[in-house]
DNA sequence: CTGAAAGCGCTTACAG
DNA sequence: CTGAAAGCGCTTACAG
């Protein structure tokens, strides 16, 4: 009978099977935008890792909504969903009863796994490697304290500044919410119109590099001749041609995701794993290249 | 009683739902990479649409794996989604019994709506400036003849220039399967090398005119001055910060993604749209920046 | 009009 | 060990 079934190769229903053994297939991967290049690369190689453990991985692109996070997480829920990979962006309940793993954006007070780049230990070594330059008016140009990477950069920004004793020199042009180009070239343009503008200039993103380096190149300055700018993610990832090439940190978004990924996995068949608070940061590594005046 | 049912919130399990009903809320979008801007972006675009019409979207990467895309389309299936957006790369069967729309990419033979950008015509746009500038010895970088976008670019360039009466002057280098920068990169310096190398560029996509910006660029060429460059799709759209600007055609991941979407919704509700055939083309239109040799 | 029953396609616990 | 029955949570067609 078996025989017979596996010859006409017959496959259980799984919506009959969901819903008898109350589980599916699915994982679910849930983030804020799909076309933030880092989370792009992050979801593409955890998605390798969880096709290859067999499950059928199901995205989410929340838009940055947190009604719609929630709905995701709901609609993830009730259809048997095993897991769910979450950069949190306020849609995100305590009470939630679905295994899963933060990656880049938690939830403070959650005991789930969490998994992030350094957001602190990259910035310092940003505004470090500025003050190395003997650049002393410094401004950062970052997200808003709304999520993980926003918060943790910008406090690192200030404790930087503060612990190189330029505490008082420190400016800060935050972003809009949406993490585009466009708002952070404004608010660099803005920090570009002061009486005492800054002499370097910290970007807290993929995207707001971009921004910030439009904006600095349009106010007709050379980079790093008349400004200096370091960025925490490398915008030029696969292109590697922007002009001048930007001193970034490492690109870890495939370790991120892959890590995520293996964290739920392990969770999935450790259960305790999924309330010890784990958390895992990968290590931060500068790059030097021209745009913070080096060579 | 239903209103009490109202009072407590009460929410039908979906998977009995469709278990019974024989139909999920499900829409999915298949794409062959989530990475590539041009598809992070339309994908976007069209999950708008498709919530809006109160559908949950459901995300696949297939990584250009023509059996990713079959399992992801028989999980559809069976999952009980009520249609697919396929960008399809090898793994579409005309057996498919689930309303789906093409987009990008079709199955030749099929008579699902399908909707694309205006191959021919942009290359050919392309080609065309370029021979307004003078050009004769033109290269086309572009992808493998082995999906809809390749396959008709590839055939309009030689279309083009052997209308412009430069056939024999018309020189191709095809990119690996994986569209990537990298790929045309090589392409593009093995064409350089050349005893009689090409004075102008035609990239095939957002991703090849980085490569082939990238290689001129290394090859210590000028661009526009000594080689000059065109390229199907913006990859810059973002950021608009490369040097010099592209000459390319117009943006329309958005209007692809959207309509796309559009085309599916009529599909459900009137299902001989499904097999009519209908096919859609955003008309193609030129935005003269600098590469070309404009100004 | 209301309410109990059948059945969607499975899996598992139980009877034989 | 084999096979029929119960039940996952719904919806719909039917009996009352």
């Amino acid at each position: 009978m078996q025989a017979a079934a596996a010859r006409l190769d017959y496959e259980p229903d799984p919506v009959a099977r969901a819903l008898r053994m109350r589980m599916s297939p699915f994982v679910g991967i849930v983030v804020p935008d799909i076309t933030i290049p880092f989370f792009g690369i992050a979801v593409k190689a955890a998605q390798d890792v969880l096709e290859e453990a067999g499950y059928q991985v199901l995205i989410v692109n929340t838009h940055r909504d947190g009604l719609r996070e929630r709905d995701a997480l709901k609609t993830l829920l009730s259809s048997r969903a095993q897991g769910v990979l979450l950069a949190t962006y306020g849609g995100y309940e305590p009470s939630l009863r679905l295994p899963h793993v933060f990656f880049a954006n938690f939830a403070e007070a959650a005991t789930a796994p969490r998994i992030a780049l350094s957001n602190r230990d990259g910035i310092r070594a940003l505004v470090d490697h500025l003050v190395g330059h003997g650049h002393e008016r410094i401004a950062y140009v970052g997200g808003m304290p709304g999520n993980t990477s926003g918060s943790e950069r910008l406090a690192a920004f200030s404790e930087a500044m503060a612990a190189a004793g330029l505490g008082a020199r420190a400016l800060t042009g935050l972003s809009d919410a949406d993490w585009s180009v466009e708002s952070s070239q404004r608010a660099t343009t803005e920090l570009l119109a002061l009486d005492d503008p800054p002499t370097a200039f910290v970007a807290g993103s993929d995207n707001f590099a971009l921004g910030t380096l439009k904006a600095i190149r349009t106010s007709g300055r050379r980079i790093p001749e008349d400004v200096a700018l370091v960025a925490f993610q490398d915008p030029d990832r696969v292109g590697g041609i922007l002009e001048p090439a930007l001193t970034t940190l490492v690109s870890q978004e495939e370790e991120l995701g892959a890590q995520a990924a293996s964290l739920l996995l392990q969770g999935l068949s450790r259960s305790e794993l999924l309330v010890s608070g784990i958390e895992v940061r990968l290590p931060a590594r500068l790059v030097i290249r021209r745009s913070c005046g080096c060579e």
